[in-house]
DNA sequence: AACATCTTGGCAACGAGTTGCTGGTTCATT
DNA sequence: AATGAACCAGCAACTCGTTGCCAAGATGTT
């Protein structure tokens, strides 16, 4: 791989006076400027950005840590933020953490140690290990997205869980149900907790309450909406509408009700939340709760 | 950010013993080695990768070009990608092409800047511009999955397109279709052509040819597949079949018939490929071609 | 002609690690 | 006691760019 000695030489020039052609942060003579460029040209010459990072302490690179990213939201937040990368210059390193507090750690300090600019932490709940491993690295940059919590070292991206809970709720309320269930996430997440809380708002303005047994957990992943269901199917009576925390479950959960037999939304009505991109496409079609999927700033 | 150098004074010793602590290069006294972990810890010290990676000469990090991440199917053979990295202890930088040859040129050289250790190249079908752009930067290693064509530089990993697409459209021969029509992807990709040809192999045993009505063009997306959909209900007579080149298209497709009152499969039978991993959910379920995901060694 | 000012180019010191080489201690062997 | 091996630790050169500083040449001013 060629070197900017090599540039240097093969231009005829001094090794600073590449450099300033390259980054243009100084006057080079018309002359100067045309060999360099042509010996670029002819090397092939990819200046190291390595050697230059090093140098000026920054990377252009940010990375990210994201739960799964085959789950449909994040991958359109993933891409989301990637594109916003791609723009401002910078380059993105993914990291899925599938939840485990050991790659958690790991991917972690790899980021520290790779001298990352920024930080994003994406769907990952909240926990005391986590917290403490990103205050120890407080010194760069982070963002976490959709965590229940406000951080003091952090930027802290929430959607509205709660409102948007309650929007859901209220659309099939409006449309006379009233025996409403929910598959939600895992109870231990403070996003759950939020929605839910938007389920009990909505469901006070009119009079009801959200009782236990209208609380099946499952997980944000397809497959718990479709056991949920399945259990929820089973009730008797059979509750009208079902409200999944997330749009994977929602499809799970519609997937039971057609192998059971049970027709959507003719005889159950389901609404899911987050409006993936997949979710048009579904049939019957998914009504769901469109989720802001922000951009962020550094 | 403590340097090694900090390390090094904290600990009373000099930078090379604690390097040498740090990569297990060389023994260490007992006692030496004792105090640069206590100084490592007191400093909360992390390696910079940066400087580690411009004097070894690598950088434990792989770039990859993918057309879009969001598509369930490239986003599972991101995940397996990624996760085999973490194996590794690579990193991955993800880059998104949009198939916007701008994108890929921009990517690529920023990739060969931060000198990656390997290249994949995922989706993006070939064609001449990308393959100079990577023959340039052949001395990285590259592998190109899923393409049609070898290269004479790189590792080419290909799925087996034309037996897959074969054993779809012999199973819908099995199932009594003898009017099928395919919704392909862009015709001008490698992979389209291959699922054609096997397409066109299973029905030649069958003593059936496949005649260009029979195709229909989509661009591999959701609502390409639906489109089509709607131009094939619209035929007379209808077919009884639709193998869909991937299962977004297929699921774009189901839901076409569904808003059309047209049932799947009783109707008419819809196969995808892919076998990505939300097809187990849809409904009706999706009779889908699994597609071998392939790891890759680096 | 003497001096100031502006261009342009080169030298060399960084940045933060890795590693070949050297040198000083111990300890064992004869 | 002398010699050598074994062990341990430190120096300094090296990776490849960036950039402050200096100097030489060109141009302008009086």
């Amino acid at each position: 791989m060629a070197t900017i000695k090599d540039v240097a030489s093969r231009a005829g020039v001094s090794i600073s006076t590449v450099s300033h052609v390259l980054n243009h942060t100084r006057r080079v003579s018309e002359d100067a400027t045309q060999k360099v460029i042509e010996a670029v040209a002819e090397l092939n010459y990819a200046p190291n950005s390595v050697a230059r990072s090093l140098k000026i302490n920054s990377t252009k690179t940010i990375g990210m840590l994201v739960t799964t990213s085959v789950n449909p939201f994040f991958a359109e937040v993933v891409q989301g933020v990637e594109a916003y990368c791609f723009e401002q210059g910078y380059s993105l390193i993914l990291c899925n953490t599938e939840n485990q507090p050991p790659r958690q750690q790991h991917y972690l300090r790899m980021l520290m140690e790779k001298r990352v600019d920024g930080l994003l932490v994406l769907g990952t709940d909240i926990d005391t290990p986590l917290r403490d491993m990103l205050r120890i690295h407080k010194h760069v940059p982070q963002v976490v997205l959709d965590w229940g919590t406000e951080c003091d070292f952090a930027n802290v991206i929430n959607d509205n869980a709660r409102i948007g809970a309650g929007m859901a709720v209220r659309h099939l309320l409006e449309l006379g149900h009233t025996d409403i269930v929910c598959i939600t996430g895992q109870v231990s997440k403070e996003t759950t907790q939020q929605r839910l809380d938007g389920v009990r708002d909505a469901l006070g303005e009119h009079g009801l309450t959200l009782k236990d047994e209208q609380i099946f957990e499952g997980d944000y992943e397809s497959q718990s909406g479709f056991d949920a269901m399945q259990r929820i199917l089973a009730l008797q009576p059979r509750p009208t509408a079902v409200f999944a925390f997330d749009d994977p479950m929602a499809i799970g959960a519609i997937c039971a009700a057609w192998e059971a037999g049970v027709k959507v939304p003719d005889d159950i009505s389901v609404i899911g939340y987050d409006d993936v991109a997949m979710a048009r496409f579904s049939s019957p079609p998914l009504t769901t709760i469109r989720h802001p999927k922000a951009e962020l700033g550094l």
